[in-house]
Parts: structure tokens; C-alpha cells; sequence
DNA sequence: CACAAGTTTCAATAATTATTGAAACTTGTG
DNA sequence: CACAAGTTTCAATAATTATTGAAACTTGTG
């Protein structure tokens, strides 16, 4: 088992070519699970890297994601090839983002952990996270560049308030959207929302 | 002229104080202009960092933002303390994303760039820069992954093509959502869209 | 309270990413 | 076509960020 997932960190060329364990026959498929799976952390991975959490915070959770039930630390480590202390620093910040649970087994010391699996849920974790971090970080130090006084006249000044005005109108439209997609319920946000805009 | 930029890099904790030049009277301003714009252009650099842009490229955009007029690559090189080279790759990477525009002026070699000041039009470009980046890119990788055939008794197999069937669903969500924002009109924006959410 | 079975912390290090600066290139003009 | 005034490239380096792994810590149990 532990062979297959050497590929979490080096993605294997041979995720496109047909198993070649298999007779390759026209039911077979192409990748077995435990490939796709593999891919499919190495993708979430790279994704979540663009964005700006560290790659290993996102195998981590992609890992979770597709498991069906809890792993351990110790299983992540194993898996994903992290040492214990990536492990517990990142499990930790999972569970800061709320994109992770702790599961606790009776008469077991040793933690196991599940995601949450409902994206819209994780969706709302993330945009709260980040608004947090980006958005309201920002309004805050503009709100006292803003409304800096000075003389209209001046072309230096106006470009000046004339743009930070608008990044703070704008500021403000996106923190409404943002609120809006947070609280959306599962109801409200397919039918409501995807119906509206499309 | 020069010494006051010293700030873009090095924030002044003096930002916060009465400037000790005038002479204190309750209608001159706590910061100079000049001051605002270095705390801005700070504030911008954190803020792209935190997103996926490098702090320069943000830093260079802000200042072009603020800035009435069009900046050589010179005048970028002076103003932020960065190289030559530096200045160079920035200004190419910006007018990639389509955030600044070339000015050439009849007579001179030396180019000038002026940022675009619609934030909307703004909005408009960081999102398709980002979305071609990250989302396009991801759904091409989970396309070929989410229909892997497999055993709907076997609960890996359920548990991965859940999760890959809901995160395909949220990303078509988020792309059409994204490509709406995209074609908004100044109008719509405003209207229809700020006054729903609000 | 000693110990076993874990978890967390954090200084050292590795890996990654951004920046410099000099050399190569480009382009318009006498 | 030589030169001046710029721009671009890219290998070397600096700065930043992520990761390791060993030591310190925690917690439940005999």
C-alpha cells in the first residue's frame, strides 16, 4: 500500500497510460483509485499553493476529503511523507479553519481527525478565513488614508483620495458579498443564486 | 523629494504622529500626502503578498495609482528602491494582467506607463488573470478524475467520487458567478447587484 | 508518581521565490 | 552603420517561507 503513495509528491507520468497491472480490456479503467486519488491531492495541492496556503496544509485536507473515515496523525505522516511536526502545525491550522474535526475514539489516546465534507460549509470556512486575513485587514488600514484632508486643487491630492475612495467602495461591495455568500443557506444558494445568475 | 520614500519599505511608525513640521494646529493634517501614499503603497505590497502577487508588482501598481500622471520605469526604480531588472519584469507582468498602460511620448524613447484608474475594469482583469490561473486550471486537472468508474459499493471509491462530483459542482458555481462579475457594466453593478445583496 | 503513548514547539535547515545587476539586446537618429 | 538611450534577460544571490526532527511537553493509567 505505502508504495502507491509515493506519488503525492512526484506525480507519475503514468496516471495517463492505461494500469499496466491489468489486461487492458475496454472495462477496465484507465486509473486505478488509489492513482486518482493521488492525482487528485497533487491538484489540490498546486490549487491551493496559487492561493496562499502552503501546499501541505492542502494535501492534508484534500487527503481527508476523499478518505472515508478518520485518519491519524500518524497516518498522514505515512501517506503524505510530512514529518510529525508538519503534521501537527498543519492539522491545527485545518482545525483553525474550521475545515477539519477532531474525532476522539473511546479508550484511544491518539487523535483522529475527518474534514467536513459539505462544500458549500467549506466554502463559507474559507472565505471567512480569508476575509479575515485580506479584506478586513486592509479596510482597516485604509480607513484612516482616506479621508486624509487636503486641497482639491492639488492633482496630486485628488488622484490620491480619488482612488482610495473607490478601492473602498469597492472594499465595501465585496465585504457584502462576501457576508451575503457566508450566511447563504443550501436552499438560498442554489435556487436563489445560481438561478440569477445564469 | 527622495529621502520622503524611504518609507515604502521601512513603514515609519511616525504615520501615526502629528507631523513635527507644522505647528500643530488643529487644522493641518496628522500625515503629509506624501506620507499617506508611502502607507498605502505599503499597505497595497502586504496586501498582494497575502494574495498570490509578489510584493513588488503590487507595490508598483499602487504607486502608479495614486500617481496623476505616467511613471517611467526611472521614476518607478526611485520611488520603490527596486532594480532595473525588477522594474522591468513588473511592468511587463502588469501590462500582461492588463492593470497599466504603455504611454509613449512623441519625440522620447523612454517609456511611461499610467495605471488604470476604473476600479471595476480593475476588478475585471485581476479576476480573469486569477481565474484562467487557478480555477480554469484546476478544472481541466479534476475533469479527467471525477468520472473514474469504480465499485458504488466500495466506500473509497464513494467517499472520492462524492467529493470530486460536489467540488466540480461548487467550481462551475464559482466560474459562472466569476464570469458574471466579469461582463458587469458599470450599471449593473451598481444597481442590480448592490442593491440585492445589500 | 512513574511511565507509556501520544502531541506540540521551535531552532536549524531545506526549498522556494524574489531581486539584483551586468551583459545582451533593441531601436531610432545623425 | 555607429552610437546613444533606452529595455530585457538571466545567472547569481538574497530573502522568505516551509519542513524537519529532536527535545519538551501533556495526559491518562497502573
Amino acid at each position: 500500500m505505502s508504495r502507491q503513495w509515493q506519488t503525492y509528491s512526484v506525480p507519475n507520468p503514468s496516471y495517463f497510460l492505461v494500469n499496466p497491472t491489468d489486461n487492458n480490456t475496454n472495462t477496465t479503467p484507465a486509473l486505478t483509485l488509489a492513482e486518482a486519488k493521488a492525482q487528485f491531492i497533487h491538484t489540490w495541492g498546486v490549487s491551493g499553493a496559487s492561493w496562499g496556503v502552503s501546499k501541505t496544509l492542502a494535501q492534508v485536507h484534500a487527503l481527508l476529503l476523499v478518505s472515508p473515515g478518520a485518519l491519524s496523525t500518524e497516518d498522514l505522516m505515512e501517506q503524505l511523507k510530512i514529518s510529525r511536526g508538519n503534521a501537527s502545525m498543519t492539522v491545527r491550522d485545518l482545525l483553525d479553519w474550521g475545515l477539519i474535526y477532531k474525532e476522539l475514539r473511546p479508550g484511544e489516546r491518539r487523535e483522529y481527525f475527518v474534514a467536513e465534507k459539505d462544500m458549500l460549509q467549506v466554502t463559507r470556512c474559507i472565505i471567512r478565513a480569508r476575509k479575515r486575513r485580506e479584506l478586513d485587514q486592509m479596510k482597516r488600514s485604509l480607513d484612516q488614508l482616506a479621508n486624509l484632508p487636503g486641497d482639491p486643487a492639488d492633482a496630486e491630492y485628488r488622484a490620491f483620495h480619488t482612488a482610495l475612495t473607490d478601492i473602498q467602495q469597492l472594499a465595501n461591495v465585496s465585504e457584502k458579498l462576501l457576508n451575503r455568500l457566508m450566511q447563504a443557506e443550501k436552499s438560498w444558494f442554489w435556487d436563489k443564486f445560481m438561478k440569477l445568475f445564469m
